[in-house]
DNA sequence: AGCTCATGGCGAG
DNA sequence: TCGCCCTGAGCTG
């Protein structure tokens, strides 16, 4: 699940259950139990995230770092929580509510130097007020990198992850071997906006839909989809499928240890 | 039971 | 570029 809407989400989740109130702090699993003793009911005052970064403030100055990586989940309920399974690495739990946290990457507590030094190691990201294109476009417009890996690069932009940036290249037309360099301002302009737009959408569904009405497999006069992954898309994982637009096939190749889908048809060089 | 794969990222070579 | 870390679902037997 996790690119970068799914971490907003999560932001705004753990704010809606937690904020303000002083939970009981678990490590049932064990790697964060030191760390949850110091915070056990102390008050969240605090949610935010920057791309796939999650942070949780407790306290005046104490931040959680998470990072879901790959595998990492987070399941919300109401109390009473159940039994913890030996897989939840931390829980928070009130009287109205719990949260369980299973497989991240990173689950730690850090200093504000070190959240600094976190958010100075990403670039901007879509989902953020205080993110600059232009400051991206800087960077992927020197760049002979592809456009595919450059949207992938956490340091050049934030939140982007393997499903959207497959998708923001269909929907502008855009070859993913093109080197950075070769996408122009308006190309740029188009593609930063649409990112902002279909990522929004997909913290408020939390989900990835992509398809615009008129591409829907039903008002192209094709069955309808089921899709494993929960959204609506264009191109992802639909490898051998039938393009929703030109019919041509979707094709894949590994691209940096990723799998990465394209239109051969529809975008161009 | 064991294998493969997944929306991520790091460090070693 | 590769191996590795983290978990769980969906196969194959």
């Amino acid at each position: 699940m996790p690119e970068g809407h799914t971490i907003h989400r999560l932001a705004s989740d753990y704010a809606a259950r937690f904020s303000g109130t002083a939970p009981r702090v678990t490590s049932p699993q064990g790697k964060f139990s030191d760390a949850a003793d110091l915070l056990d009911k102390s008050v969240l005052t605090a949610t935010e995230a920057h791309g796939k970064h999650l942070f949780l403030r407790f306290r005046d100055t104490d931040w959680v770092h998470i990072h879901l990586g790959l595998f990492g989940k987070v399941t919300f309920g109401d109390a009473p929580a159940p039994p913890p399974t030996d897989t939840v690495r931390l829980r928070l739990a009130d009287d109205t509510s719990y949260v369980d946290l299973r497989g991240p990457t990173a689950c730690a507590l850090i200093t504000p130097d070190e959240k600094r030094a976190i958010h100075d190691r990403l670039g901007p990201d879509p989902l953020r007020d205080d993110a600059d294109p232009d400051a991206v476009y800087r960077r992927v417009s020197r760049s002979r990198t592809t456009i595919a890996a450059l949207l992938m690069d956490q340091k050049v932009i934030a939140g982007v992850g393997n499903v959207y940036r497959a998708e923001v290249l269909f929907r502008h037309g855009i070859d993913p071997y093109r080197a950075g360099k070769d996408v122009t301002p308006a190309e740029w302009r188009a593609i930063w906006a649409d990112l902002v737009e279909l990522m929004r959408e997909g913290v408020r569904n939390n989900r990835i839909d992509t398809v615009r009405p008129e591409h829907m497999p039903e008002a192209m006069g094709r069955p309808p989809r089921v899709d494993d992954h929960g959204g609506e898309v264009y191109v992802y994982r639909r490898a051998n499928l039938p393009c929703h637009i030109c019919g041509g096939e979707i094709r894949t190749a590994g691209l940096a240890a990723r799998n990465l889908f394209w239109c051969p048809a529809c975008q161009r060089a």
